[in-house]
RNA sequence: GGAUCGGUAGUUCAGUUGGUUAGAAUGCUGCCCUGUCACGGCAGAGGUCGCGGGUUCGAGUCCCGUCCGGUCCGCCA
């Protein structure tokens, strides 16, 4: 028997008892003629005493850093208790060791505050994960997952495991392919999802399932995107909207409660994507901090009934603003006196070519309720007065206005709030709020195709209501120039994404499960009925043998346990990360293959070279 | 595809307008120390300054290219 007792284990009660351990060498701590040793496993750290019998023995065998070693002896009670560790009344009185293997000195510390920067860490990826705070990562990553099993299985869920060689379908994200030996010439493509499975599950009567399964995207990469990640993927048969909001906001509490210790008893809140995008100018907002938008200006199109405050800036009075397609001010409070530098350096920040903005204006509220604005000569005080007003402003705050495009100003605008929140400690890390954000825009207009692509996937209905608009119209755009005015532009969708904290931690909708308006949904993507048949005829065929009503959602498993643990990267909730290029530095992957797998493959390589 | 920051000792970093022998901390090695737990003290070893080219009397420092890493934009149904 290797061990009697992990490194976690034992306490003052066990006094006397003799066991034996197993475990790293953390450090060796000479005095004199007695060695401490700190003794490290999964489950903690037991000190260890090595007396001055053992001096000899411990010359002849030598510890250093993460060697591996057994030791017995008895547990004793310290004169010296650290109250940090667990196991720090005690330590264990060496009667004899082994060393069961050496080690070379590790290239980085392994310890909670690590000398070793992220590329070293990556490359000993093993050593890292010895260390605690790594571990607790992942094993925050384990409490989320047995958590969402434990409240799915309740709920009748059935975990079904959906096959990761598959067909690729050209739609949306790039796909990674495999070649196929067999099928010489031909390719699988991994699933970006397993969307097209758990449907004809549900055609097949599984009516509630769920995966915690991989899912690939060959896509660049973000601190919070991998090519490979992990989703909570949930399908359910007969029901509406309200039955999955309902369902997955209570998986998320669930998860909060196990995990977190949090009773989350709020109603989660719900809001269009056009007040989102109204308010927020964000379709996933961060709503623990208000800072709405204050629309100065009618926007041009987009929402259908939507109006900002023309009136106070209309004219002819400041020729950026009134030129301008769109005018979004938002309030920083208590800001009012924000100096000379510092209003500069919000406006560099909005220069920057990643927000791409001209400029920002600002009017400081002063305290004794006038003005100063850096738009002074265009506008009158009682203007600014009226501005202040709209934009829910008081004495003390700054009002922060950008002027320009519409698109790109209301994602500026939604960029600067985030960033000022964050300035102003708005955004509480121990906070955890959740959003439903409901009836997205169905389809989206691609420029470069001249066409409609689906906003969510091809699989997500229209909004009852919108159904015959969907049906009785032609998806072809005439005027590219004014594509908005095409009733297409208008449709929504029976979908939903659930925000936390701002970040997208799910979305999914109810899907089509009637063959005409799938077939309808893929003409309107520009598909013909060959290529139609030939990509998805096997999901058409299955809608006509008794596809019941049915609609799902998909969380990011790995975003989701890097919010919970308070990381804005989700490469320490994941054992086995990529780097930024998709490469695991570790393994060095991806690689060259021998000349004999692609001679069994019957495949040439002929990179094209760069232009 | 694009922008931007970085690459100097095992590791994390400093290195001035270009100027003698490139430093610190930590880790490592040796010696001393019977209550440490970030132990302490003394001594020591350790560098193709990512790589290639250029400018210069002289380059870690300036320029060009390239590779690697971080962050972001595009992209991510």
């Amino acid at each position: 028997m290797y061990r009697t007792h992990t490194c976690g284990a034992l306490r003052l009660v066990d006094k006397e008892t003799a066991v034996t351990l197993a475990g790293w060498v953390q450090t060796v701590r000479k005095f004199g003629s007695i060695t401490f040793v700190d003794l490290r496993d999964r489950y903690g750290i037991t000190q260890l005493l090595f007396s001055e019998s053992l001096n000899e023995l411990l010359e002849k065998n030598p510890l250093g850093r993460e060697y591996v070693l057994q030791v017995k002896g008895t547990v004793n009670e310290r004169s010296n208790k650290n109250a940090n560790i667990p196991t720090g009344e005690i330590e264990l009185l060496v009667t004899g060791f082994t060393v069961l293997n050496k080690s070379n000195t590790p290239p980085f510390t392994i310890q909670d505050d690590t000398d070793g920067g992220d590329d070293i860490r990556m490359k000993y990826r093993f050593l890292d994960l010895r260390r605690n705070t790594v571990k607790k990562n992942l094993e925050l990553r384990y409490a989320v997952g047995r958590s969402a099993r434990n409240y799915l299985h309740e709920n009748n869920f059935m975990d079904i495991e959906t096959p990761f060689l598959i067909k690729s379908t050209p739609e949306g994200a790039r796909d990674f392919v495999v070649p196929s030996r067999m099928n010489a010439g031909q390719f699988y493509a991994l699933p970006q999802s397993p969307q097209t499975f758990k449907q004809l599950l549900m055609v097949s009567g599984y009516d509630r399932y769920y995966q915690i399964v991989k899912c690939f995207r060959d896509e660049d990469l973000r601190a919070d995107r991998q090519p490979e990640f992990t989703q909570i993927d949930c399908e359910m048969s007969f029901v509406e909207q309200e039955d999955i909001l309902n369902m997955f906001e209570a998986l998320a509490k669930r998860i909060f409660k196990d995990v977190k210790q949090i009773d989350y008893t709020d109603k989660v809140e719900r809001m269009t994507w056009e007040d989102a995008m109204w308010t927020y100018g964000n379709d996933k907002p961060d709503i623990r901090f208000n800072m709405k938008l204050c629309n100065l200006k009618k926007p041009a199109t987009v929402f259908t009934n939507k109006t900002g405050h023309a009136d106070l800036i209309g004219g002819v009075d400041f020729k950026v603003f009134d030129e301008a397609e769109t005018v979004i001010a938002i309030t920083a409070a208590g800001c009012s006196e924000y100096t000379r530098k510092q209003t500069d350096e919000l406006t560099e920040w909005v220069k920057r070519p990643q927000i791409g903005m001209k400029g920002l204006v600002f009017i400081k509220c002063n305290a004794d309720g006038t003005f100063k604005s850096s738009v002074d000569k265009f506008y009158s005080e009682e203007k600014l007065k009226a501005i202040a007003t709209a934009a829910n402003a008081t004495a003390g705050d700054l009002i922060l206005i950008l002027a320009g495009a519409e698109e790109r100003t209301r994602k500026a605008i939604s960029d600067l709030r985030m960033y000022i929140a964050d300035k102003l400690d708005m955004r509480n890390p121990a906070e955890f709020k959740l959003l439903w954000v409901l009836d997205f825009p169905l389809f989206e207009y691609a420029e470069d195709d001249n066409r409609w692509v689906a906003r969510h996937h091809p699989f997500t209905s229209p909004k009852p209501d919108h159904i015959e608009v969907m049906i009785s119209n032609n998806p072809a755009i005439a005027d590219a120039a004014n594509y908005l005015a095409h009733p297409y532009a208008g449709i929504k969708a029976n979908a939903y994404d659930l925000v936390l904290n701002g970040n997208e931690i799910g979305g999914g909708s109810i899907r089509i499960h009637q063959r005409e308006l799938q077939e309808k949904m893929f003409a309107a993507l520009g598909m013909d009925e060959a290529e139609q048949q030939h990509k998805f005829g096997f999901l058409l065929g299955a809608f006509e043998f008794g596809a019941p009503p049915h609609g799902g959602i998909a969380f990011g498993f790995d975003r989701l346990c890097a919010i919970l643990g308070g990381s804005e990267s989700i490469r320490d909730f994941i054992a086995f990360p990529k780097n930024n290029s998709g490469r695991d530095v570790m393994l060095d992957a991806p690689g060259p293959i021998d000349d004999k797998q692609f001679e069994e493959l019957q495949i040439k390589l002929d990179l094209k070279k760069e232009s």
